[in-house]
DNA sequence: TATTGTTATACTCTATAACTATA
DNA sequence: TATAGTTATAGAGTATAACAATA
């Protein structure tokens, strides 16, 4: 195949590929559990979860939100007892946020919930596309982290 | 297999399917041109130009926002010149939206812009990875509309 | 003087309720 | 009386600017 058609496969590849992921993703999001979270606190508990304990300031560069932003989202965790907070060993002016026992399973909850919804709609697919399913999965994770 | 365990393959594919596929809509969505469109003119656009004419309201119920928030939408596209109005040719409670030409060659111009950061990756792919995304593709667009 | 976090304030987006014109 | 669209108003959510505490 000449590389001129190569690059234009791609290209209609990739407009087919980025329509059918949005919306797609459209659906799931629309399967969140109903919470009383915002998802802004949803994904600031989970981005905590998972780096552990961070600083106010660090949590808001990860979610790519300004401090003043953090502040507000960590406050409502807070409130809910679903974040705590414990002072930095040796910088006073810090603080260290963690996900509580009860935030991580609230996120075990949320996780479980959305993924009921698309599991359901798995097991109506024959196993060949579980398997493209799987294999696109492993591609999707190299794409998005390249 | 029996069917656990399929059930339990399917819930861990689900998870880790809805993970990637979060994950890779997000870094999508962050390679939006840098319009002066919100994302909902340009969504509203865009289903605009789908649908061809349509009321206010039917757009509204389309893009599954209240007719209020579509009017003030709709008013900020049509200050652009990317929306026309016309009335209604038999009920003169109504009025029919479509994209105009300016409003058609932004969505394409918008288009090829997020389809650059793609198919610039799909490049670094090899070819069975693209025949599973294209496989992918396809069954995605079953699971989304069912 | 620089940095961390918070408070004060404003802007964007969306919703519900009330209103106007037409059916 | 019901419906389509708009205007009025309020509530989230986020941003920038100003401030307090600490390094």
């Amino acid at each position: 195949m000449p590389a001129a058609t190569q690059s234009a496969t791609d290209v209609a590849l990739a407009s087919a590929l980025r329509m059918s992921v949005m919306r797609l993703a459209r659906r799931l999001r629309s399967q969140r559990a109903d919470s009383t979270l915002s998802i802004s606190q949803l994904a600031a508990l989970a981005t905590l979860e998972r780096l552990g304990p961070v600083s106010p300031g660090e949590l808001a560069a990860h979610e790519k939100v300004q401090p003043p932003s953090m502040t507000r989202i960590v406050a409502g965790l807070e409130e809910s007892g679903l974040v705590t907070r414990v002072p930095h060993p040796s910088d006073r002016r810090q603080v260290l946020l963690s996900a509580s026992a009860a935030g991580k399973s609230l996120l075990r909850d949320d996780r479980r919930r959305r993924d009921a919804w698309l599991s359901q709609r798995l097991r109506s697919l024959p196993p060949e596309d579980l398997s493209t399913l799987r294999e696109a999965a492993a591609v999707f994770d190299r794409l998005a982290s390249s």
